[in-house]
RNA sequence: GGAGACGUCGCAUAGUCUGGUCUAGUGCGCCACCCUGCUAAGGUGGUAACGGGGCAACCCGUUCGCGGGUUCAAAUCCCGCCGUCUCCGCCA
């Protein structure tokens, strides 16, 4: 949720951000009009609520007839508190409803769609196939042959996009995971193993319930959502908290299944792993004050760029543009890594300033001068499942094996080649 | 799944039976000052959050797990829900 108080102060500011996203312009007035509609009913309401309470402490004191008197006069008052609250409650709802659906003000990131990102730098270069005289297989083609992938019995059991992984490739995803943790942990992060079924409380405010939430799976009989990112655990696990930054920002890895719908990705990225509806990840959370979460999101790149380059893969950074942002997210970078058989780059990371978009939402502040005040929170992929396709294909050999990545070696008992079984 | 107990401003508790002086008391912790003078101890005062109004001092409102209801008036009475604990049942 925005800040109510940037909407009142700075109107064209929260316009600027929606222009750049491609979002509703009306809304903002909307929002406006409903705010100023509260405040009004809610001054009505609490003077007629002052007047209630004075008298009732007049009735308390009172006795005989001057009590009766009092008690006839007051009848009506409480009619119209009653009224009054009703109309506070009703414009107060249509504000929270309007509010819900402006997603965060975007800072510093590129206008545009999807393909207006901004591409920050280039890391590596790509293996050049033809030179090396192989045609590259493709990580489903190789990941068969090493008897680490299975996705014809992952559709038998659960459906498209399931899949399961046998043998070194589960030891393969269990390699990435693990760096990741170590690596969060030399890092100072909190390592962290997450709930997966959150309350439609938590998930509406991490901000996955707007305009998304077709990719998210629900219990119906429980009321219950099952997470897409550790992320929202994460969020929610400081909720309704006034935390203490003063030693710096709370950062916590989370260790997680991650479930998604992937409801409009029909006929993308249909072949593998690459788009699957269950995966694992680590994902680093980091609650910190305001002044600080720009250098905390580069902090927190500069992290998954340290784990990319012990995967040993070549990569780009990309500043997303505005409108190919998540609802809570002011900025976002990803980390992209070459695939060879699609000669095109492949999201293995994403790191996203959410502000206190958030936390305003979760209610997580810290001491202030003054009071508290809303802290920021930010998150940043350290590994996933999706890894093991960019691996599998950067590092094939012409025999069908795979070189390990010195960095995963320590985590496959010092396994330096992955051979194939057929 | 069944039964019972409980949920109060950081923590611990009083208040609920018997609705109104609860403007939610007390202890601990924390902060400031004072006294004292050194392994300390004591005194005084202050210490929740949120919202609205105001330049400000401040004023008003909301919040006693959450949501309804009764009433002129609810921490207190009624209903529903959630959570915690104990016991029982079932199951891995």
């Amino acid at each position: 949720m925005i800040d109510i108080r940037l909407l009142r102060d700075n109107p064209d500011a929260v316009r600027a951000s929606q222009r750049a996203r491609g979002e509703d312009l009306d809304l903002v007035d909307a929002a406006l009009a409903a705010d100023a509609r509260r405040r009004s009913s809610l001054a009505e309401f609490e003077s007629r609520r002052a007047e209630q309470k004075a008298m009732g402490k007049q009735v308390a004191q009172a006795t005989g007839d001057e009590k009766a008197a009092l008690i006839g006069r007051t009848k009506q008052l409480a009619q119209e508190v009653k009224d009054h609250q009703a109309a506070v409650n009703e414009a107060e709802a249509e504000l929270d409803e309007l509010l819900f659906r402006i997603p965060n003000i975007v800072e510093g990131a590129p206008a545009g769609g999807e393909e207006d990102f901004v591409t920050v730098k280039a890391v590596g270069t790509p293996r050049d196939f033809a030179a090396e005289g192989f045609e590259p297989r493709d990580h489903l083609d190789l990941g068969e042959g090493l008897g680490a992938i299975d996705t014809q019995r992952g559709a038998k059991v659960s459906g498209s996009r399931f899949y399961f992984l046998t043998g070194v490739g589960a030891r393969l995803e269990l390699a990435i995971l693990q760096a990741a943790m170590d690596k969060a942990v030399a890092e100072g992060f909190t390592p962290m193993i997450t709930p997966t079924l959150v309350t439609p409380e938590t998930m509406r405010g991490t901000g996955f319930l707007g305009e998304h939430s077709d990719e998210v799976y629900r219990l119906e009989r429980d009321d219950l959502y099952l997470v897409g990112t550790s992320e929202v655990a994460l969020a929610g696990y400081h909720g309704d908290e006034i935390i203490d930054l003063s030693d710096g920002p709370k950062r916590y890895a989370g260790w997680s299944a991650c479930y998604r719908r992937e409801a409009g990705s029909h006929g993308k990225d249909v072949r593998g792993i690459i788009r699957v509806h269950q995966f694992h990840k680590v994902e680093m959370f980091s609650y910190c004050s305001v002044d600080d979460a720009e250098a905390e999101h580069q902090r927190l790149l500069a992290w998954e760029e340290a784990m990319m380059a012990a995967v040993e893969l070549p990569y780009r950074v990309i500043d997303t543009a505005a409108g190919d942002l998540g609802t809570s997210a002011a900025r976002k970078f990803d980390c992209e890594a070459w695939l060879p058989t699609q000669q095109r780059y492949l999201e293995l990371t994403s790191t996203s300033n959410c502000t206190t978009f958030q936390a305003r939402r979760l209610n997580v502040r810290e001491r202030a001068e003054h009071g508290t005040r809303t802290v920021a929170t930010l998150n940043g992929t350290l590994g996933t499942t999706r890894w093991i396709v960019a691996i599998l294909e950067n590092h094939q050999q012409p025999d069908g094996s795979v070189r390990v990545p010195e960095g995963l070696r320590p985590y496959l008992g010092g396994l330096e080649v992955l051979e194939p079984v057929r």
